[in-house]
Parts: C-alpha cells; sequence; structure tokens
DNA sequence: CTGAAAGCGCTTACAG
DNA sequence: CTGAAAGCGCTTACAG
C-alpha cells in the first residue's frame, strides 16, 4: 500500500462486501448491534486487505484526536535532566497501548503560548504536564479551556489530576538521618524556589530540623541557583562556612557540586560529604557513588498517563483528585560515609 | 472560549459576514483572487473574535496533519543521551515556526512497528529519523510507502534527505593529532556496529593510522559495548595490554570509561589518557576535562526539520541528496595532556 | 471578485 | 440486524 495508490477508504470496504458504510465501521468500532456473522465477515475482510481506517477522519466525526500533549519545561539546564527523557517514555507507553500519540510541547514558566496553539488547533484530547509551578499559567489555561489533563508533581489548584511522590517526607527522612549521626551543619543547594517540588523539598528538610528540635543555618541555604556557576560559588561558600555535608535538591546540581569541589580539591567524602535529592543516569558514574533519594521517573509518566487516559475514555465522573503514593527509595552510600 | 461554549467556526465567520465559506476561506489562505477590501474584512473579524481554523478538518480536506514524527532509537542505553533530546529541540524550533507539530515515537533497530502504526493512522506528513543503521528497516519502510522523510546521520540508501556532521574526518583528524605526538597505543571503545556513525568513527580511526603508515592494535578495538559493565571491562583490557590512551565512540561509553578506571585507581591523564568522539552535557562535569569532538545536535536538528520542510511545503524538485558539512570543533583537553 | 456544491473519510442519530 | 442521510469543519474545482 504506497502513497501512490490511495489507501483504501470505508467505502471500498463497504462497496467490495456489499453492504453500507454504517455496517462496516460498527463492525470495526464494535458500537451498535450487528450480526456475528456479517462482523466477522468484516473483519476477515479488513484483515486481509489491511485496511486501516483514516484516524484524522474519524477525529473530525468525533471531536477526537486520539493525541496527547506532553509539555516539557522550557528552561535549558531543566530538559537536559534525564528525569524528563523518562517520564516522556513512560507517558509514551501507555499512550501507546490505548492507541494514543504524544505530541511534543516546551513551555517556559511565563510563556505558555505553545501549548496554547496546540490547544487552539484542538491538536489533542488532552495534556500531560511534566513540571508543575507555584503560580502555574499552564494550569490555569487548561483550567480556563476545560482541557483534561494531568500533571506529574503536586499543585494546589483545585481539581487538578496529578501524580507525584511524597518529597517532602522523603528530603525530610535523608535529612532526618544525617542528623541523628549529629551532622547538622547541612548546606542546601537549590533550584527555583517557584516549582512546587523544590518548595516540597525545602520544607522536608527543615521539618527534619524541627523534628530535632534545632535548626537550619539559614546561611547555609542557596536557592534559585540556575546555572553551574551559580552552583559551584554556592558550594564553596558552603565548604568555606564549615558545611559538614551538602545536600542537593537534583541530580544536575549535585554534578556541579562534585565537580566544583574537585576542582578545590576537596576530597568526598573525607572533607565533605555530598547528597542528592534526586538520582538519574546523570550521577550513575560517579566515584564515590552518591547517597541519594530514588524515584522511578518512568513510573511517574505511566501514573499520568492512565490518570490522563482514564479522565479521556472512561466515565466523567472521575473528577477525584488521585494522588498515588508511589514508593521512593533512599540509597545511603560512600558520598556520606 | 472555553470548551462548553463551542469553537466558533468557518461558518460562524462567514454568516456573521454575510459572506460564503469559500471567502472566509480564501482570506485565511491567502489563495485565490480576493478583494483587498473583503480579505481586510474577513481578517479583522476573524481577529477580533478569536477564530482559529480547526487544523484537523483541514487536514482531512488538504491530506495533510501538519505534524511530523520524530522518531527515538529505542535502545534504553541510548535514549538516554543528551544528543537525542538536543536533536529533538532541534526539529521542534524549526517544525514549530513552520506550523507544525511534533509526533513522538520510539523504535528498535529490528522494531518499527510503532512508526508503521503512525504512518498507517496518516497522523504525519513526513518522519525524521534521529539514527541510521547499516541495515535500515525504516528507511526501507519509509521508502516503500513513499512518505516524506529525512534523517539525522548518513546512510547509503538512495534518495534519502540527510544531514550529518563528517565524523569520519573528525575521528581521523583527532586520531592523527595523536599519532603525531608518538602516541600510537591507542584503545578504541565504541557502541554497536550496526550504527552508521560508528562505522563511521572506527573507519577515521582506522584512517588516521593508515596515513601514519601504522596499523591500529587490534586487541585494542572493542565494539559493541552495549552496557556499562563490558565497558569497564573493556576499559581494564585495554589497560592491561598497555594502551596509552583511550578513545570512546560517544559520551555513555567514556563516563562510563572514567568511572572504571576511578574504580582501578588509574588516574588520567597520568596513567592513561581519554577522549570521546562525542562530547555532551553528561561529560561536562568531569575534572580532568575531556579531550573530544564536539558537534552540535541542535543543529542538526535544525537542518533535518527544514530539509523536511522543505520537501514538504517547497517544489517537488527538491529530490536531491543533501549534506550540509557542518563543522565541528576538536576540543583537546587535560585528558589527554 | 465571489459563491454553491461536492468532497475529504469517518460516525451516529433516526428509520425501518 | 441493517442502511440512507446528515454532519464533523474545512478546501477547491467549477461557474458565474
Amino acid at each position: 500500500m504506497s502513497r501512490e495508490e490511495k489507501p483504501i477508504t470505508i467505502s471500498d470496504v463497504a462497496e467490495a462486501l456489499g453492504v453500507s458504510k454504517t455496517t462496516v465501521s460498527r463492525a470495526i468500532s464494535g458500537k451498535g448491534r450487528l450480526s456475528a456473522a456479517t462482523r466477522q465477515r468484516v473483519r476477515d475482510y479488513i484483515e486481509e486487505h489491511h485496511y486501516m481506517p483514516n484516524v484524522v477522519a474519524r477525529g473530525l466525526a468525533q471531536s477526537k484526536t486520539f493525541n496527547i500533549c506532553v509539555v516539557m519545561p522550557g528552561t535549558y539546564a531543566l530538559v537536559d535532566l534525564p528525569f524528563f527523557q523518562k517520564a516522556v517514555m513512560g507517558v509514551l507507553e501507555i499512550a501507546g497501548n490505548a492507541g494514543y500519540d504524544i505530541l511534543l510541547c516546551v513551555c517556559g514558566e511565563n510563556d505558555v503560548s505553545a501549548l496554547k496553539r496546540i490547544i487552539q488547533n484542538r491538536k489533542v484530547d488532552g495534556v500531560i504536564l511534566l513540571r508543575t509551578y507555584v503560580k502555574d499559567e499552564q494550569i490555569e489555561f487548561l483550567s480556563e479551556e476545560k482541557i483534561p489533563f494531568a500533571v506529574i508533581g503536586s499543585t494546589d489548584y483545585p481539581d487538578v489530576l496529578q501524580v507525584d511522590y511524597d518529597h517532602e517526607t522523603a528530603c525530610r527522612e535523608l535529612t532526618g538521618r544525617m542528623l541523628e549521626r549529629g551532622i547538622s551543619r547541612i548546606a542546601l543547594l537549590g533550584g527555583s524556589g517557584t516549582h512546587v517540588v523544590n518548595q516540597k523539598r525545602r520544607r522536608g528538610f527543615e521539618k527534619a530540623f524541627e523534628e530535632a528540635n534545632l535548626a537550619p543555618d539559614p546561611e547555609l541555604v542557596f536557592m534559585d541557583l540556575e546555572e553551574k556557576d551559580a552552583v559551584s560559588r554556592a558550594a564553596k561558600e558552603a565548604v568555606r562556612k564549615g558545611a559538614q555535608c551538602i545536600f542537593c535538591m537534583d541530580d544536575a546540581i549535585c554534578g556541579h557540586v562534585l565537580a566544583g569541589l574537585r576542582t578545590q580539591g576537596k576530597y568526598v567524602p573525607e572533607d565533605i560529604r555530598v547528597a542528592s535529592f534526586y538520582n538519574s543516569s546523570a550521577l550513575e558514574n560517579s566515584i564515590p557513588s552518591i547517597t541519594s533519594l530514588c524515584f522511578d521517573a518512568g513510573e511517574l509518566g505511566k501514573a499520568a498517563g492512565r490518570l490522563l487516559l482514564g479522565r479521556l475514555e472512561g466515565e466523567e465522573v472521575l473528577e477525584t483528585l488521585e494522588c498515588p503514593q508511589l514508593a521512593y527509595e533512599i540509597r545511603m552510600s560512600e558520598s556520606t560515609r
């Protein structure tokens, strides 16, 4: 079936079989009554002649596209993180199984124009956001437009399908373990505070201190570190101020911290300990191995995919906020010995 | 314009203006004669009322989708490489500017079923392959079906739009530089030999030796290294066999080599030198800095996007094979001091 | 310069 | 159980 000899259509099938298009359509979709005999006849023919319904035409008739939009964050540094790549693959797997495809979109925190265009062009049936912000224009827009969507990450906006790990608890636990060992001069290096996940991580960090009747040294908390140099400087500062340990909010920051420390001739864990609130292949080759929190980005992608598809296909009742508490893992390694 | 109050259609516009749908359609597309006055009237109305044509309907009428499919390689290890991520972003930028969106697809070297489904569902107007194989089922399928497509990487299949750096020359040059310095016991560690790019790299490596009237030690060539452990073992072997330098075919392999050497207590470059045929953010934090070949994956993505769009929009004459020789960079760093 | 009408390939009330 | 017909929202010969 090459492009020249035009693809066979539902009319061709109907004609060949001496039935109506209606019948063929029903045999395919399974909707409406149909004698088992004719249904089988149609299916056999279709099978034999490799007929494939034109999804676009079906979409027009049903106001569906069988596409879902996945929105990646626009910040250059972020896009590089294996996290998003893995999450997309997770969504892809679930969507593919249900006959949906993935339309890619990149949005900045303050520029949702790409998403708007896709929605207004009606190219997709639903959307999955890979990252949430405290004030989130994407969510506001999608809610306003009443587009079905799900987010990876948490949000306080009402009625949104969301899936996330419990970052706050995870960070609290990891921090708690260090405090138990009497290590309390801990520096915290993080990215943008406008990301919900970074806020949760920070909150978990602080909670662990509260529970131990301690308080983190504000001088050791460095947020909004958006690029490599800023991270290196913060790491240097932390060392200078006598930090015993550096907590990194994600894998990218951790990579930069490790590089910065090596430049300074500081050894991990002898001179200073290091841990990361998110592990990834970016840290995989590190020696020493890095103490870190392990989350499965692929699982998040799958969960978000299932949530959205349920909303798309299932009963409209599924209006509830959902948040499967996925199980994270704390991996204690050489870097905090 | 929320989803409840149905989106305004071309008929609504026509009715409101007291003209025909034909006229509205022409005012938008710019095709066909139309008085400047009415055209302006239509455009003003559209602007004011935020009318957006339904791209799906237009697609059905024109047999177009305004989507292009980007095919990522399915191998787990590969998907992680920043290269593909960057390339996709490049395509996204070009496609977006032309009003096209990106449909994502993952294909294994021997499993093109995902691509087939997308094509047979007529979800896209064209395809971009991010990786080529010596025997390439994707290319065979797309050629057979007469689907417009472009590839990133080289191929010997006839009549395919392709864009690539000159890996062979680049690798030859880098290898040559080491040989000039009298360093000739060089190990080569590479991934699958079924990838065109890996063959080119190997060929460049060998050519440099030939030009110097030397020959590489076959014992120091390790191909088809598909996972971390295999790479580590190969690195160990290379050391044991007295290699002065290890060339890594890509960033992932290089990362594993560096980790493996550190485990063995070998220092770079004191004990052994290391260089990589592809640089990426994965190596960015490495200390010492790594001698490497630098290619811009984003540029490749953009070039491939332009090629395909030209083919899609432009004259059908554009049947020529094209291959802009993009300029690579050789970055000599500490790891080969 | 402008429009009526057919068509893109499906789906789905409505009849029978 | 099956079909004729209208409709999804556009585009495009063909007339005028």
